[in-house]
DNA sequence: ATCTATTTGTACGTATGTATT
DNA sequence: AAATACATACGTACAAATAGA
């Protein structure tokens, strides 16, 4: 452990607790500690720190609100270093966006240019099973939809096509965006309800082009699997701009 | 936009401050609060959640780990939302590659597609003073490097060229997907020393790719401003190869 | 400039919950 | 089943910061 601190008056920036999660991170980092080992107990860092039972919680809170470790109770028990899950971290992520208005098309720019590179990469390289999951989702959004609610799960599901594609990357940063900007237009989609009026012709054209990239990338036809992709997303983004056209109008005064 | 709440199916066992930050969280959501306005004082919340001062207190330190509140003492103080900054994103978001190997080549891969859709959407539309801003910082490596330390030097400006142009992104979520791989990229050249050994035909490239660039940005040509940034990110990419190869030589025994 | 009220921040003792042996 | 080792939660008291009188 660190040794105890003195209170420096001069870095009043930081809250003790703060102090405290700032310098316990560093450590683990110093100690090249691995997912799974243990951190001292509360009561050691109280000695260690010398500080109050509240601190050393609050600063365990930090680093748990953070997805670095995990904390539990009994024998054996304590805080654990832990890998920031992926759902952690795109939610965590979620939560910068919240204040800065994205649009669809904000969305789109990024897909766009991202997709096609993945599937180009992924082409003839995935295991058979990955490949019948993806063909099963489809089925979910081969015919059109009877119901508002089937509309709007026909929507999650043609999203989810993406996400399966997405946690196949081998590119841990390309597999992380774009299962996030998969996830950001899941949320925008259900918030404004975009899968609402039904239209047919991007449930028709989306499954169409699923079911070509299936075949590309089955084949290993990478150029084809990127072209595919590229006019999906550019045909997707032209038809979705329309929703979102439509959603605003919703609330506009006459 | 996306739900700020942090939707997980494991959410079975949430600890109870865990619990008091969600329901905040749902709260602030809730009553459309915006960033500046008020939570209520931490006596009213134990009021209110019939819960102790402890319980509430790390309910308010795990908001205040994800960004999203911040807290003052004294009068007319109190705790108050606050809109994630970046550089709390960028911070949150890279634990969650800690654990994960990223190459230089994963980095680059996302960069190479990134970069010239970005510099393609600014070209004719950058105010002079950030067209000078950038000029200022090529400056700091037109010329070759005296020492070590201006070598490490000169890597860092080249990215902050980067990092600027990024900044300069009208869509959010591209601005900061291109800051963010900026970010780690000079991380990881750092903490891997790959400034090491001195490598002219990289600085050299990379200066007279950046001038260019320039130019074309400042003439409004969006098709050679993508076209410059393409090639220089494909040139850099396999100068770069090379250092980390010659990095990860350095630890390899003989 | 000093006091005062308000609100967060820290300390500590005790009791309870939980999982392992 | 019981003892043990750990985190979790509560209550109170007091310290520190800050705005306003």
């Amino acid at each position: 452990m660190p040794p105890a601190t003195t209170r420096s008056k001069t870095d009043a920036r930081l809250s003790r607790p703060e102090q405290v999660a700032r310098k316990i991170k560093d450590w683990v980092v110093e100690q090249r500690m691995r997912p799974g080992d243990r951190l001292p107990t509360e009561a050691e860092m109280i000695a260690d720190f010398a500080m109050s039972k509240g601190t050393i919680r609050e600063a365990m809170r930090i680093l748990e609100a953070q997805g670095l470790v995990k904390s539990r109770t009994g024998p054996g028990g304590g805080t654990f270093v832990h890998a920031v899950s992926t759902e952690r971290a795109r939610a965590l992520l979620s939560n910068y966006f919240y204040f800065r208005d994205l649009t669809i098309a904000d969305v789109y720019q990024m897909r766009r240019t991202l997709e096609p590179e993945l599937v180009g990469a992924l082409a003839g390289r995935l295991p058979p099973e990955v490949l019948d999951a993806l063909e099963a989702v489809t089925d979910r959004y081969a015919r059109p939809a009877q119901t508002l609610e089937e509309e709007r799960d026909q929507h999650v599901a043609s999203l989810e096509f993406h996400a399966l594609l997405a946690a196949q990357a081998d590119n841990p940063l390309q597999g992380f965006v774009i299962g996030f900007t998969v996830q950001l237009l899941t949320g925008i989609t259900l918030e404004r309800q975009l899968y609402e009026p039904p239209n047919e012709r991007l449930r028709a054209s989306g499954h169409d082009y699923h079911m070509r990239l299936l075949a590309a990338l089955r084949e290993g036809d990478a150029g084809a699997a990127r072209a595919i992709m590229k006019a999906h997303m550019e045909n997707a983004w032209s038809l979705m701009g329309d929703q979102e056209a439509m959603a605003a109008g919703r609330f506009l005064p006459e």
